[in-house]
DNA sequence: CCGCTTGTTGACAGCTTGTCAATAGCCCTG
DNA sequence: CAGGGCTATTGACAAGCTGTCAACAAGCGG
């Protein structure tokens, strides 16, 4: 008589994980780290607390793998447009980067976007590889994976390029002093000046 | 007999408040914010931990006093260097920030330098402001006081520019793929070039 | 020497996070 | 269709952290 309706569905480890990670996704997205518990975020996914530690450990793991998985989304294609001169694949690819953020715009406000200073070694070696992984895709798009000399500067200054783009943007999209035109045109003949100006020169 | 040796001094609240806030700077400075506790920071200045709320309120805003302290410590000197080209200005205005950095490094490292994301709203806007502070510096070291064409907008792409530094003079200072004299040399030619090629057009 | 101002303490309440043994879905077999 | 087992999930627990506040005492002024 008594049928037991169950008071909690048992889930695959995968799909449980997923569901708390598009979770915290939310969360972390509409307020920072420490302004989020492990309470609320159990309560909001309709799980016990107890479960988020099993999956992901501690709370700042799970933070991490939102982050990461975030740095990894901006797949802007790196889809050979071989054609045009250096400073028209430089608009191109800095028109569609432009693009993947707009689309995702509060996510990446609340995250990347932040050009936040908190503080966390952490969090920043996870940035610092997609920067990484962000440098080496526009030397490709740009068509300078053949340079040899001074190729790790390179790809330093391309590094530093994206904390150009980081605040730029921030510019464009939270205090609207530069429209989208004017971020694209200072970052991609900033990104042109970059190579032909100061690699250039360097190493002749 | 039993002479009362006091068993804590009193202290003025400016000195009291300074001595905590110089124990803070040093915390802060080798951890980051959540890995240092209230009770860590009260042993530490060698206070009770109610002390620190009733001078500071809450422990984060002790944390912004500290950094807000720092943004204000670069007072690279204006110093009207009014001789030379725009170019040779702008090397020379490099040259003193990467100075003062370089000076002050394992404090930069740790709060500014902090290409961090740990997303705190708060500690951003503090930052933010000290790179207002320093683009309007640079406007004025470079010459452009006098532009009204464009103003806001040149403000804008010089408080990137800010964000192009960070993670240059970082790339120098931590990972040592650039030299201090090419950072110098991509920083000064990129402003420059800011300046000529994207602000100069775009407000004829 | 005493009393008043106020810098300083210490205990308290509430909330946080990570652990772990116990519980209960649900698949699989007989 | 019953029951057993695997394991996803729970819930209580301990330790720690933060902010508050009434009480205490350092040290100056009368």
């Amino acid at each position: 008589m008594t049928s037991t309706a169950p008071r909690w569905r048992r889930l695959e480890p995968d799909q449980r994980r997923a569901q708390i990670l598009a979770c915290a996704r939310r969360l972390f997205g509409e307020r920072h780290y420490e302004a989020v518990s492990t309470t609320e975020l159990a309560r909001e996914s309709g799980v016990a607390r107890g479960l988020i530690n099993h999956y992901f450990g501690t709370k700042r793991e799970l933070y991490l793998e939102v982050i990461r998985e975030l740095t990894f989304f901006p797949e802007f294609a790196v889809e050979r447009l071989a054609h045009g001169s250096i400073q028209q694949r430089a608009d191109a690819s800095m028109d569609r980067f432009l693009d993947v953020i707009q689309r995702n715009k509060t996510m990446w406000l609340n995250t990347i976007g932040t050009g936040g200073y908190g503080r966390d070694p952490d969090v920043e070696q996870i940035l610092q590889q997609a920067d990484e992984i962000a440098a080496d895709r526009m030397i490709e798009t740009l068509g300078l994976a053949d340079i040899v000399e001074g190729r790790e500067e390179l790809r330093a200054m391309m590094r530093s390029f994206s904390g150009l783009a980081r605040v730029a943007t921030k510019e464009w999209m939270t205090r609207e002093t530069l429209t989208r035109d004017q971020v694209r045109t200072l970052l991609s003949t900033t990104l042109v000046s970059i190579i032909t100006q100061v690699h250039g020169p360097m190493f002749s």
